[in-house]
DNA sequence: TATGAATGAGGATTCATTCAT
DNA sequence: CATGAATGAATCCTCATTCAT
């Protein structure tokens, strides 16, 4: 949690700072990544960093915060407030289509978080033992599909909830490597969804 | 490529200096491996190891190989080798069993493996251009599935192509995490296939 | 070009890393000469070397500037800029003074000098393609000398410039070697003229 | 001094250990050069080096030898045997001469020498106090001219030893340099002695 | 609070020399 | 005597973090 002082800075240098270090991080994992080259781009004098954090991981962690805060903005509010008025296969559009987007919008928060991912111990150490909280999302979601009817009755929630996640990371893989080409996203989605729908749908 | 210094190296101490290796490659990324960690270790000198390796990236390479040569082993090569003779389910079935068991029995090599696919540059490094394979092949095995009616007309190869690879990164991850748990892996994998199949067969 | 740190620095701590830097570069070779020693003996951090240069080379450079720069100050710069009103062997004498001069009181300088003479690769990469210009200086005076009638026209004057060269080394190394005994230095530049006016004057 | 068992060693072997020790020794200097540069060259176990050589230097002392012994072959041995029946510049001649022969056949020998020159601290643990020897010489020869009467009483023995040498260093420089340009080497070497002549000559 | 110099632990790599076979 | 693996000291350099102003 970075200290007051950072959180008291004009506006202007505190994105620079935060900015700076997407950059950072999004290009070398974490260990690699250098305060130095965070403070240069930033502008800012090596000693001021230390006044502004903790260390290189409590920013790490804050620009984490940033790209959890900045992916939830990415899905339709309305629509997560009102879940019960939306079918499963509705919802789960959405939040691939979120999850697009959001890639889309923002590349370098996703090669960061994917990064995260491949490192075990700072994983833990970011997101503590709240690491399942995705999958309990997608396995709430589930639930309620196979309450509603909507779901096969024979498909393993556990299961499905991790290939739900998967398809998002395939999405997002998909979306960010083409990232340049302007692919009709929707089309990949609907594509996408129509596996998944026979997949999993009740008949 | 290691010297042959190395390959001379009596049996258990390179099995110590491998052993090592992917203990470190497993844990840290590339840059964050210690060559010290490996050399104390495996017990051997820091001089040493340059006398078995032209670099830490040598070494490197050479694990990959390793991993590379296991899981090769771990597919049931007549089914391989005769792929005209099996459906395409059962190909996949057989594909994600030898995943699954490859993942069980070396983790830290799927550990490494997920490092490396976060690298770009490594990786080109280490693959060449060969990085689309594991694509590629997907892609001949769906294109062979669909010329024999077994699957929907209707799906696209490509995408089909990328969701089997993150079917089979969700399979091993799943028995990766979930390592110590004793899953009756099998039924794990047959409940996966029973939604693949639903999903992209044909009707 | 060491950076700008370097040149912030407190007198007298720039001053002692200069000094500890013509100690070890005088005594062993580019190569050989460690950035360890002159960190100790400027009693510096390790790391601080690295604010101030970009790496040993930087720091060698600099000395060698320094060096050429002190050099300069040796000559008597009124006589230089009016070279048309002195006679050859009159500049040759001044010439051969400054020499003289600057080797007695930087014999450290000289050494550093003399190695660099001796690998190629370095002195390319430090004085670029200009490695001829002491030569082509000596030919100019001596072209402007035969001009004026002084010089005894049948000489060559390419090769009487590499002598010229050489006889200015024999100098300094008189003078180098001998440098704790006092001799009359100006005798020794006298007797020295008298042999080179006699070999190369108009009869 | 090399051990019994590397002039035991059947010829070939050892001149091949000589060729791949001058080759590098020519190319980096004394503390540069590597031992298994040398080893590897000459096709011989690192561990055999030390059955010859007590360690580098033993080698590196060698190899002065031989180029000292090289060189001494090419002066006229008939012209050294009998001096008082030769003139002063005479045998001037065929000293330059006979550097300049050596310098062409023997670069690398010329380069090892010219490295030699400038690492004080070696030159002194090879040659111990004899570094004065060709000055000595060339004082002898001074002296022996003076006392005939072909030399200008004036000159300054000392200074003219010293002057004289670096005339050999001029020729051999200027000949190394230009190896590879098929000049006529008696014409520099005679105009050299015109000016010589000129310079030091009674009148 | 801002600054940027100072620090030193830590990492990769090289290489002369020793040693066991 | 030949071999070549083993060794570890030594070297350059990087970088997070501390500290004094």
């Amino acid at each position: 949690m970075p200290k007051d002082t950072f959180f008291n800075l004009p506006d202007d240098k505190r994105e620079r700072i935060i900015e700076a270090a997407i950059d950072e991080f999004a290009q070398r994992s974490f260990h690699d990544a250098r305060v130095t080259a965070i403070t240069n781009q930033a502008e800012i004098a090596k000693g001021s960093f230390y006044q502004y954090f903790e260390d290189k991981k409590d920013l790490f962690k804050h620009i984490i915060e940033i790209a959890v805060g900045k992916k939830i903005e990415y899905v339709n509010q309305d629509m997560m407030q009102n879940m019960q008025d939306y079918g499963f296969f509705q919802l789960l559009r959405e939040l691939y289509l979120s999850g697009v987007r959001f890639a889309k919008e923002h590349p370098r928060l996703v090669a960061i978080g994917m990064q995260l991912l491949s490192n075990q111990e700072l994983y833990y150490e970011v997101f503590g033992t709240h690491a399942e909280k995705s999958y309990a999302f997608y396995e709430d979601l589930l639930r309620k599909g196979m309450a509603d009817g909507e779901l096969d009755p024979a498909i393993d929630i556990v299961l499905a909830s991790r290939l739900l996640t998967m398809f998002n990371y395939a999405l997002v893989d998909f979306v960010y490597e083409d990232g340049k080409v302007d692919l009709d996203d929707m089309a990949i989605i609907d594509k996408m969804l129509y596996i998944v729908e026979n997949g999993i749908k009740r008949r």
